[in-house]
DNA sequence: TCTGGGGTCCTTCATCGA
DNA sequence: TCTGTCGATGAAGGACCC
């Protein structure tokens, strides 16, 4: 479901000398659309979008057919029906795309355990200590493709190389259903033609930031002294493109990447200036992210709102807590101070968010009360709901300020 | 044209304590 | 005692990824 600007085909695959190429991307080509189509087949070889229509949303999914149009993720539903009408328009059903994804990464497991899922659809593996085992890694993603193909009718597109990021690239320049080789002597080769939008981490801003500097290519930029690169783009950056364009990428595949935050958001479907609104969602956003956090052992202990106002300028606004929590109610008290506290009463917002950071394991986190606090029982309260909503289903219990319609006059 | 939702990481600035 | 510096931490915003 790569959004990023196609590069172009390479005439060639530059052989496929696989030695010192142990790292795998295995990418779905057009996840969703794909796994939509399964249970339409009468669909196959015609544009079909993934996405809600009508409403403020962007396309998740498309299908090769309708990207021929113009058509890519991201990309608000109302200019994709302009630039393809003739699209079959189907809303996403995230549990669906979830137990095929688990099924993918299933096969993946089998091959190696060292995978690195970067999304639903798409990881990285390091097949190195497969290979007296399963042969070449060329040989293991061919194997990758042939299962996914036979277990689930649709198809994924592997890049073969040396390191991670040159092997998201190899995965994107085959797509769709395609498998690319970069040998460990043909990196630079590869690498230079390319448009720098193609490296990982330079989307339009820094592409614009480049372009602005004569730097077209990633050739162009392997030019550049590092120094010209860091003051241009902050040292992190400068550091990072200048040795991406040489080809250097030293991160390891990392199967277990614990999570950094949790967080919820939504956009209304018509801009709101109700304050009461506004914090009746700020409480259902709350609720949801601290039974996250439940459901995955996490506390944390900065809570943060994000608040979008009709402009689509954004805020965010955040509170670092004495102790980590994971009970809605502490989250809840705490967005509405910050909701508050930014001063946006009666301005019109189309979207708020509510996000917890600074995350740890709630076992190795014991809660300390301090002198003369009581403790609330929210806790045991919400931990109560969640075993009702496993026992009944999500609606079976919730708080009473959200039985009403969500907004005014506007149930969703 | 009009922009979702879930994240990560980086930069800058302010504050605080040593 | 005062001042300057440095590192840690928190807060805010922005770019980027899928």
């Amino acid at each position: 479901m790569s959004r990023k600007q196609q590069v172009p085909k390479v005439a060639s695959a530059l052989g496929a000398d696989d030695t010192g190429c142990p790292i795998l991307h295995v990418d779905m080509d057009a996840f969703y659309a794909s796994v939509e189509l399964i249970e339409r087949p009468e669909l196959v070889g015609t544009p079909v979008i993934i996405g809600v229509p009508g409403l403020r949303g962007v396309v998740l999914s498309a299908t090769y057919e309708a990207r021929r149009f113009g058509v890519h993720s991201a990309m608000p539903m109302t200019r994709a029906m302009r630039l393809c009408p003739r699209a079959t328009v189907i809303p996403p059903s995230h549990g669906k795309y979830a137990e095929v994804s688990r099924g993918v990464m299933e096969i993946f497991h089998a091959i190696t355990p060292q995978v690195e899922p970067i999304a639903s659809d798409e990881a990285f593996l390091d097949v190195g200590g497969a290979r007296r085992r399963l042969g070449r890694p060329a040989a293991i993603g061919e194997a990758i493709r042939a299962q996914v193909a036979e277990r689930y009718g649709i198809t994924c597109s592997v890049g073969v190389a040396g390191s991670k990021f040159v092997a998201k690239l190899a995965s994107r320049q085959c797509k769709p259903n395609g498998l690319l080789v970069v040998p460990a002597d043909g990196v630079v080769q590869f690498l230079h033609p390319l448009p720098v939008g193609a490296l990982w981490g330079v989307g339009d801003r820094t592409e614009q930031a480049l372009v602005r500097l004569g730097i077209r290519t990633v050739g162009d930029l392997a030019r550049v002294p590092v120094a010209t690169l860091q003051r241009e783009l902050g040292q992190a950056a400068g550091t990072h493109l200048a040795a991406l364009a040489w080809g250097r990428d030293e991160r390891a595949v990392t199967p277990h990447v614990p999570d950094k935050s949790i967080g919820a958001e939504e956009t209304f479907p018509a801009d709101v200036d109700d304050p009461e609104a506004i914090r009746r969602e700020l409480l259902r956003l709350s609720e949801r992210v601290a039974a996250r956090l439940r459901a995955g052992g996490h506390v944390g202990r900065t809570v943060s709102v994000k608040l979008r106002r009709s402009d689509f300028s954004t805020i965010t606004r955040s509170r670092t807590l004495r102790e980590p929590t994971d009970v809605a109610q502490e989250i809840y008290v705490t967005a509405c101070d910050l909701f508050a506290a930014a001063g946006l009463d009666r301005v019109r917002l189309r979207l708020v968010g509510v996000r917890v950071e600074n995350l740890r394991g709630a076992d190795t986190s014991a809660r300390q009360l301090t002198l003369g606090e009581r403790e609330t029982g929210w806790r045991e309260v919400e931990r109560a709901m969640d075993k009702a909503v496993r026992r009944f289903g999500p609606d079976a219990v919730r708080p009473a300020s959200l039985v009403r319609p969500k907004f005014d006059g506007i149930d969703v």
